[in-house]
Order: C-alpha cells, then sequence, then structure tokens
DNA sequence: CTGAAAGCGCTAACAC
DNA sequence: GTGTTAGCGCTTTCAG
C-alpha cells in the first residue's frame, strides 16, 4: 500500500506539502502541484480514509437510515437511496446503508464512532424513537418525512397537504362533486407515518371549501382489497366521480376492476394518482397524477445536511433548522377528464 | 468524545486491556471485565472507526455497489440491499452504498482507500467493466449475476436455466404443448446482463427434450408493449396455450389484456411467473411462480465475502472462489391448470 | 510558498 | 492475566 510520505518521497517534497495539494487547503505553486500530482498519479496513490477520518475527525461518510417498513413502497425508498448517494458523491462523501433492524441504536453507534459525520432518516413517524437522539447530538442530520414536533429539526418532504387541495383543485375545475379517496393500508395510518394523514387533510380542506363531498377508505394493495374498497365507495356514494389514489400498489388492480364494472375512465370515472411519475406513465390508462419527487428529496437532503456539516463547529446555530415542503405538481394525462353531465 | 485511554483510566487497569475486553482477543478475569465494561457504559464510550481502521487496516465496511439500470426490477435489488445490510450486521460490518455513476472507479477508490475491505457487485454484466479490478484486488468480492467468465470469481445467483426448464416442465406435466416466452426489455437482452438469457436457454432446452414448442419475444413492462407482444403470440401460434413471464412489470397488464381478449386464466391460458413472491401472490390471479429469491442471495453474498475475508492474508487459496446458484423453487397457485383439451 | 513534527485513538506485538 | 509501547497514515499547527 502507497502512503503519502512515499508520495512526498517520489516528488521530493515534504507530507505536509502533499496533503495541502490534496486538500487545497494552501495555496502550492503550480510546478510542485504538478509534481505531486504527477507522483500520486504514477505510485497509484489512495489516502487512507481511516487515517484521514482519525487525523481530521471526518469521515466524509453520510448514514442513511431506512427502517425498512414492509408495507412501504420500496421503489420510491431506492430512489431516494440513489439520489442520496449521487448527490453525496459530488460532496465527496460517500453513503452508508443502515436498516431499521438496530432501532435507534444504529443511530447512536455510527455518530459515536465517528464512523458517518451526517445522517439522512428516511420513513420518519409523527413520534419517531430517533428523534430524542436527532435533537442532541451535535452532528447534523435530515429528515425526509414530517414528525409531529419539528423543532429544532431540518426535514425534507412533498407538501402532502398542498397535494390533496392540488387533486381537489383539478377534480373541481372539470366538475367533479363527489369524489372517493382510496388511501394507504391501514398500517400506515396506524403506524402514522402521517403523509397519509396530510394528504387526506388536504383532501378534506379543499372539498370543504368548494362544497364537494369526500369519502376517504384505507386500502392496502391487494386485488381484494381494492375491490372490496371500490364497492364500499360505489355503495355508499353511487354519485362517486373521482377517485384520489395514494397507495401506488392499488393503481393497476383499481383501474383493471373499473374496467370490468364497465365504468370507463376518464368518461364515468376520474383518476387522479399521488405517485412517482414513471408509474403514472406505465399503466394502463396513463394517469392524471402528483409526482412523488423521490430525486429531488433525496438530492436536497443531502444538500441541506451538507451545508450544516460545513458549519459545523461554527456555534450552534451555524445554519438554522428549515423544513422544506416541496411544492407539488400535477401532470393531466388520460385519466381524467369532465364529470359526467348526467347525476 | 470519550476516548479507550480515558475508559482505561476510569477502570484502573491499561489500554490494551479495554481493547482487549472489546475484542476479546485475549482472555480476561471476570472482575476486570466487568469493571471495563462497567466503565464504558458510564463513560458511554464508542471505539472510534477511524483510528480502528487505521490501526487494524480493517474498516468492517461491505461496499455493495449497485448500478441502476433503469430497467432494472428496483425492488429486487432493494430486497437484496436490505438483506445484504441486515446479514451484514450480524458479522459487525456495515454497508457502504456505491451506485454505478461513478463506473468501475468507484470500486478502485473505495477499496484503495481501505474505506471497504470487502465488496458485493449487484446488476452484473455478462462482460462486467469491473471484473478486471475484482480479479486484481486483494479484497475478497461476490457477485450477485454471472459474468460470461466466472474464472476465479465468487458468485452467486438464481439458477435461472433451471428455472426455465422447472416452468416448462411444470405446464408439460398439465398437458401444454405450445408455450410462449414474454421476456425482459430488449435493452435487458442488449445489456447482455445474462439471466434472461440463461431463463430462455432453459426452457428452449427443456421444450426440446419434451418436444414442445417455444415462442420466445422481448417485452417492455408498457401495456402497449405487452399488448403488441400478445397479439404477435397469438398470431403466430394461436394453439399457444402456456406463457412464462419474466418481466414483473408485465404481469399485471397481461393478465388483464388477457381477461379482455376473454381468455381465462388457467381455463384457457396457464400463466408461469418468474418474480418474487410478494408480486406472484398479490396480483388479480394469484400466479403460479418461481420465487426470485432476493433475500437468501443477499444474504447469501454477504456470508461468502465474509469467508473469503477471514481467510484473508492467509495465503491465496484460503478459500477458493466458488460459484453459487440457488435452485428455483416452482409454487403453483391459480394461474396454471391442464391445457384446453380441444386444440 | 514549504517543512518539521506533534498528535488523532486504537491495535498488537513484546514484555512480565 | 495484565501492562508498555511502537506504530498505523494522515492533518494541522507552528516555524521559517
Amino acid at each position: 500500500m502507497v502512503t503519502l510520505a512515499e508520495v512526498a518521497r517520489h516528488a521530493g517534497v515534504s507530507a505536509s506539502t502533499v496533503s495541502y495539494v490534496l486538500s487545497g487547503k494552501r495555496t502550492i505553486s503550480l510546478p510542485t502541484r504538478e509534481r505531486v500530482e504527477r507522483s500520486i498519479r504514477e505510485l497509484g496513490y489512495h489516502p487512507n480514509a481511516g487515517a484521514r477520518a482519525l487525523a481530521s475527525s471526518r469521515s466524509n461518510i453520510i448514514a442513511l437510515m431506512m427502517p425498512l417498513r414492509t408495507d412501504m413502497y420500496l421503489p420510491v425508498m431506492m430512489e431516494i437511496a440513489i439520489a442520496v448517494a449521487t448527490t453525496a458523491r459530488e460532496h465527496a462523501h460517500d453513503v452508508l446503508l443502515l436498516t431499521g433492524q438496530e432501532g435507534p441504536d444504529a443511530a447512536r453507534r455510527v455518530v459515536g464512532s465517528g464512523l458517518a459525520d451526517a445522517m439522512i432518516l428516511m420513513d420518519v413517524e409523527l413520534e419517531d424513537q430517533r428523534l430524542p437522539l436527532v435533537r442532541v447530538t451535535p452532528r447534523p442530520a435530515v429528515l425526509i418525512g414530517l414528525p409531529s414536533d419539528t423543532t429544532d429539526l431540518t426535514c425534507v418532504d412533498l407538501d402532502f397537504e398542498a397535494t390533496g387541495r392540488l387533486c381537489v383543485d383539478h377534480l373541481a375545475t372539470l366538475g367533479h362533486r363527489d369524489i372517493a379517496v382510496v388511501g394507504e393500508a391501514a398500517a400506515v395510518y396506524e403506524r402514522r407515518t402521517g403523509f397519509a394523514e396530510r394528504t387526506v387533510r388536504g383532501v378534506r380542506q379543499r372539498a370543504d371549501e368548494l362544497g364537494m363531498r369526500v369519502l376517504h377508505r384505507p386500502c392496502d394493495g391487494s386485488y381484494e382489497s381494492v375491490a372490496g374498497t371500490l364497492a364500499r365507495i360505489f355503495d355508499e356514494r353511487p354519485a362517486t366521480s373521482g377517485i384520489v389514489v395514494q397507495n401506488e400498489a392499488a393503481i393497476e388492480p383499481l383501474l383493471s376492476l373499473l374496467r370490468q364494472q364497465g365504468r370507463a375512465v376518464p368518461e364515468d370515472i376520474s383518476v387522479v394518482a399521488v405517485c412517482p411519475e414513471q408509474v403514472a406513465a406505465g399503466t394502463s390508462v396513463a394517469l392524471t397524477s402528483v409526482a412523488i419527487p423521490a430525486q429531488e428529496m433525496g438530492r436536497l437532503a443531502v444538500e441541506l445536511v451538507m451545508a450544516r456539516a460545513g458549519a459545523a463547529g461554527q456555534g450552534p446555530s451555524a445554519v438554522p433548522p428549515r423544513i422544506e415542503l416541496l411544492p407539488p405538481a400535477l401532470t393531466v394525462r388520460a385519466s381524467t377528464g369532465p364529470a359526467p353531465a348526467a347525476r
């Protein structure tokens, strides 16, 4: 293994010079710099991560914690993880993947050991177990999702309330008066992850303002469940002409069932989904949808955590905590249309 | 930050004793051990990862590289990643997540810097760019997937050829004679990722042995694509009564289309899928399927890489390289039945 | 603009 | 069964 000392000898300079060439923390004359860089290349030198971390007490690693509840939509998680990893690299950081199995201890362990010098938490619950730690740890942390008490926390999420309102606005514009929400699995609400409630709240709020009627029913993704939910909806509110779906798994079954029941989309029923763009575009009927901006969320989380990391040590209020709710965007596709005139 | 030296002082022992209590690499008398452990707890001591890595030249980190081609099925990747992270923790290791954006350089960087002391590569192509590095690096590596030349490599994968054969056997037993394979997107074949070809090869091989007829058509997951593929199949081979699907995205559209065309599953058409159990169980018609054992693959990859890591340094042939193909298992559900008598 | 040198916190001989 | 100590490879004052 080639060390910095060897590079220094090879280039005929001191160790510190090599170090500074690498970090750019002090000005180096062009000739020396080039000589050093050449030596680095020729010797195939890679700075040792452990030594660097020890000497600088910065590991250049961001911990990404994702407690993987079975009912979460994996592709979105995955997209976020990828965006986090990609963006982290742009800041010369790597990403350590932590799952939920160890519980809050995992976070304690990685920051306590200095393995990670920042962390990003996914799948945040309203009363998340990790929050106490996040609040006391000196390392910067960003949550993807919104707990109930956000004091002193930096969070990133889609603005789900606005999302709910946006869906209603769109349907209202098309003349729909009775709408239904096919929600997430009951487990999601019980776990109180927040985002599902927030969407429904937004829907209810705007619907009230516009004098529309809303029926909300939870629904796990299975075909049977969707069939049941749909049956109940049309049973209780036969006039329902607009549906908002928030559970990706329920989408294809829903379209399939509507078709079977002879309800044409969008002629008889309009459907708005809250899901990744990719899903919306690939379904049997292209879906009017509000995108879940997984990439942006991942990227933003890293940017925020890095900003706070950069300012770390400069006192407590270097960069103030901040709640960043991404504005929803609705894309009109083929699944929504004017409400049926006859009612 | 509390250090090992502080723990030692607090417990009234030497630094090495604390270190050995932690590592268990030498016998410590019960009283001393307890005293030390108590100090560790009271002081809230966490060994510093960087220092440890530097002194021991082992980071206890496994790099997991997943070049995320857009056409890969994310949930499977995710499941593998989770299994890898979980299993790694059982071996006191953490997982560093690397994406494909940096290319083979990422691998070079993390092993060169000693950031990771082992690696697991996912989404392996037949002529993978990372193979040269893997072959020369002193760090143990395991591939998930099979390149064309496996010399000196340790690989884990589902035995896709056997999977193909198994599907055919099942259909043959039910009396089907004409079968079709709805394959992966053309891009998957072009990229030469291997697994798609291997399945088809297995299908062809067994079909030949049994005198059955096979039609293989690639298909991206979109509804249109599935419709087109299906049309071609029934056009060219009207007698087709069994279908093997290997593209998860195509499954629900396929079932939906068959239904629309008045082809009952399984009365008119039997469908066998190659997909995760979760997918097979949740579709509108529960699918007879061969499971993609994502968890087992992730777990096994870690076990293998750890076995090689443990034996590292003891000379070249400590643990021989090894190809581990998991045997496929077919679960009969509601989507397959006897071939229609009239043909 | 460059060097010398003092650690960073831990591991693993080497001693007893 | 326990203590002493020499590094591991790098960063970062302090000097010049």
